[in-house]
DNA sequence: ACAATAAATAAATGATTGCTTATATGTATA
DNA sequence: TATACATATAAGCAATCATTTATTTATTGT
């Protein structure tokens, strides 16, 4: 039997892991790309049309996306379809989106 | 009676002030700056003892972490007293860390 | 094999940002 | 008012990062 350890989720909160994620969302067209994401998968090309951004910089905040775990690629044809990794994400921008705008709301208050 | 427009909550989702907020969780010394103060108000002497970082570095991130409404400050004789201005903030801080904690566990999965 | 389209990569640049050192401001106390 | 302590501010520097332009790689159809 297992003597001292037990596989346990780690409780302890990680300052890395968290800035990690965070700096994944520091910039808006990545958090735009998100939120077109989270209405399912989509290529490279229509995220360069609906978001009126160049191709390569397209190219370039997508691979962050991937960099942070955030979005996986899959290949149909010559098209590359980006998806978002877990429907948690959207979760968290909406939670951090709520948050700043209570935040703004209240900002007289202090 | 009210005819058009009721007040309410904006649930358009904007990308600037998720970035707004993302930005200040970007940095590893703000993030631990915020787990210290999620166990309540402390000194700028407290914090610079607790991270062991500069005076003048715990200012600029305390600074920072103003900018983004996150923290008030509060003075009593010569010391400032720094809070965190919601407890969601720290929720916030949990859920990234979990959400990176299984983006992290499952990273090879994909 | 060739032309056309989709996307990635490379290199260069400017802006932002974290950090250090040095200095100034504010507050209390002798 | 002089000294000590707490904190903020300023200036300078190096590193990171977002963006552009140019080029390359990959895929498909002719």
């Amino acid at each position: 039997m297992n003597t001292t350890k037990k596989p346990e989720t780690p409780d302890m909160i990680t300052p890395g892991s968290i800035v990690f994620l965070a700096k994944a969302l520091a910039d808006e067209n990545r958090v735009r790309i998100i939120m077109s994401l989270a209405q399912g998968k989509k290529t490279v090309s229509a995220l360069v049309d609906e978001m009126g951004i160049s191709q390569p910089l397209a190219s370039h905040h997508l691979k962050e996306l991937k960099r942070a775990l955030l979005v996986t690629v899959e290949r149909s044809g010559p098209f590359l379809y980006y998806e978002l990794v877990d429907s948690r994400i959207t979760t968290i921008v909406s939670d951090l989106d709520e948050l700043a705008a209570y935040l703004l709301a209240n900002r007289t208050t202090f």
